[in-house]
RNA sequence: GGUCUGGUAGUUCAGUUGGUUAGAAUACCUGCCUGUCACGCAGGGGGUCGCGGGUUCGAGUCCCGUCCAGACCGCCA
């Protein structure tokens, strides 16, 4: 028998027990006469103990125990004589009367410790190391609890889990399909989903009503710190229901995942349309743990003769409280410097700063009488030692620029605060929205979404600034700034989803080719269904408070797309390729 | 496709205006040490300064190219 307990297990109600331990070498501390070896698994650290008076060879044999050896020992549970506070096995150790290295150890390239001092690419190579650290251990663990507690939770709801398939249909749509070249059918491929969409809606088709999945989706873009390319959703779908009853219920999911997991109370999510989202943070994934909203300002910015506002689309703001002081000449600069990087884009800022003293000064103080800056405080609310930063331009750009801005004041004024969380709903998406480079239109969420019931009239004779105004009933999850899913109410009707792609640039044809077996159920009785996903990786990462996912997947690739450990991707051998009618031109150079 | 940052000991990093034999910490090895728990003390080994070219009497340092990594923009219905 390898053990009778792990290392994380022992206490002093065990004293004077015989056990059997296996695990790594974590330290080897040799005093001389004396060692002190820590024993780690995944459940903690149990002290080993060697002495010379009981077993000059057994303490011999200690010493020459190397990091992450793997050994068992059997020994006896005894209270320690000088404790350690800080682990939860720290009253006890064993006084070992057995000791078998299981396996050596080579050196590791990194520390395999809590703070290690590996850098992320050697991590990655050795991922299977790293993974043995505990910090990453907690994350995959934790990702396991909130993956069966989503199980647990939506089986009482009678939610069923079906899989569907990973060899599918490429379709041009969204984005970049990684596509399987098939043997048996020369010359053709596969496709890896994007998502199960059109299968989940098949299953509605069906009749299993109520349907989720934790699933693997597959997209051929290029990575972020929160983008891989392959990922997991948690992909859910259900039949006559309201968008009322969608939200209802993954908010009632995502309070259970928050609770059971994290023990955090969730209040009921606020929901906020994606107008006003975008109105008040020039995002539709705002981050709500602080305010800073956005102020409009074309009524007392524009007429005085300061042609950057005059000209302007929209003049917006946001008020930075008690910020006055803290920005010196130098630092304005520098900000505004950072808004005019190309990641922002903005081509200058305006600031306006209500001075202590209850003066103003202002970068566009020329144009300003100190009356009319006052007239910009009262539309912020700003009281004296508030800086007012203010942005012009285009409306759908300025409202982006301002928002990295908010976010950026955010975080250098500490309001983005770990471990809060601020989820809300945004909702009445719009269905289409249009592509001046292509000339047509693109679906805001997907070809499948349906426009809102009012809307449907409109849609099927309206013309092509109808098409514009047109809203979905879909909506967002968001949590401190991160989409965190999506979802909506689809289209069942085989004219309205013709109706939608033709919109979209398909031919009745490609339509048909593409979606032909989707728009065929339609003709057999599909019921009203919606549904949601939840991008499982980024939840379960926002959960834990960090910003890059790959923390919470077992093995993640790298910017490339590499996954640096087996160096995937890989040439195939010509073999292969003959089976598969494939022939690899040569590089561009 | 683009922008920025980085690449020096096993590892994480420092390295001044271009100038002697490239350093620190940690890890590793050896010895000493009977209550350590980031043990301590003493000693030791360890370098193609990512790669290629150039400038120079002389390059880790400057220039050009290239590869790799990370963050971001584009992209991600």
């Amino acid at each position: 028998m390898y053990r009778t307990h792990n290392c994380g297990q022992l206490r002093m109600e065990h004293i004077g027990q015989e056990i059997t331990l296996s695990g790594w070498v974590q330290t080897n501390r040799d005093l001389g006469q004396m060692s002190f070896v820590d024993l780690r698994d995944r459940y903690g650290i149990t002290q080993l103990a060697f002495n010379v008076d009981s077993d000059a060879d057994l303490h011999e044999a200690s010493t020459k125990l190397r990091r992450e050896y793997v050994i068992k020992i059997t020994g006896t549970v005894r209270e320690r004589s000088s404790k350690n506070s800080k682990i939860p096995t720290g009253n006890i150790e064993i006084d070992v009367t057995s000791l078998e290295v299981l396996n050596e150890a080579k050196t590791p390239p990194f520390t395999i410790e809590n703070e290690t001092d590996g850098g992320e690419e050697l991590r990655m190579k050795y991922r299977y190391l790293d993974l043995r650290r505990k910090p990453i251990q907690e994350n995959i663990i934790f990702r396991s609890s909130v993956a069966i507690e989503t199980r647990k939770y939506l089986a009482e709801q009678d939610f069923i889990e079906v899989e569907t398939p990973v060899l599918i249909k490429s379709t041009p749509e969204g984005a970049r399909d990684f596509v399987v070249p098939s043997r048996m059918n020369k010359g053709q491929f596969y496709a890896l989903p994007q998502s199960p969409q059109t299968f989940k809606q098949l299953l509605m088709v069906s009749g299993f009503d109520k349907y989720f999945q934790i699933v693997k989706c597959f997209r051929d873009e290029d990575l972020r710190a929160d983008r891989q390319p392959e990922f997991t959703q948690i992909d859910c779908e259900m039949s006559f229901v309201t968008q009322e009853q969608i939200l209802q219920t993954f908010e009632g999911l995502t309070k259970h995942l928050f609770k059971v997991c994290m023990d955090v109370e969730l209040g009921d999510f606020p929901r906020m349309t994606y107008d006003e989202a975008l109105q008040k943070y020039g995002s539709d994934k705002p981050d709500t743990r602080f305010g800073m909203e956005f102020v409009e300002l074309n009524e007392v910015a524009k007429g005085h003769d300061f042609p950057v506002f005059d000209n302007a689309e929209l003049v917006v703001g946001i008020c930075a409280k008690g910020q006055a002081d803290s920005y010196s000449n130098k630092d304005i600069k520098k900000l505004t410097e950072w808004v005019q990087r190309p990641q922002v884009g903005a081509k200058g800022l305006v600031y306006i700063k209500y001075n202590a003293d209850g003066s103003f000064k202002s970068s566009a103080g020329k144009f300003y009488n100190d009356e009319q800056l006052a007239a910009f405080a009262t539309a912020f609310g700003a009281e004296k030692g508030d800086l007012m930063l203010i942005l012009c331009g285009e409306t759908d750009k300025v409202r982006s620029q301002l928002s990295d801005l908010r976010l950026e004041m955010g975080d250098r004024m500490g309001l983005r605060i770990q471990g809060e969380f601020n989820p809300l709903w945004v909702v009445d998406f719009p269905l289409l929205e249009w592509d001046e480079d292509a000339d047509r239109f693109h679906a805001m969420h997907h070809p499948f979404t349906s426009p809102k019931k009012e809307d449907i009239e409109r849609m099927l004779t309206g013309d092509h600034e109808t098409m514009k105004a047109l809203r979905a009933d879909a909506y967002d999850l968001v949590m401190n700034g991160w989409e965190i899913g999506g979802g909506s109410i689809r289209i069942y009707d085989r004219a309205l989803q013709e109706k939608n792609f033709k919109l979209l640039g398909f031919t009745d044809e490609e339509a048909e080719e593409q979606f032909g077996f989707l728009m065929g159920a339609f003709e057999y009785g599909a019921p009203p269904h919606g549904g949601i996903a939840f991008g499982f990786d980024r939840l379960v990462s926002i959960m834990k408070g960090a910003a890059s996912i790959r923390d919470f997947m077992a093995f993640p690739k790298n910017n490339q797309g590499r996954d640096i450990m087996i160096d995937a991707p890989a040439n195939i051998d010509q073999t292969q390729l003959e089976e598969l009618t494939l022939k690899i031109l040569p590089l561009e150079k």
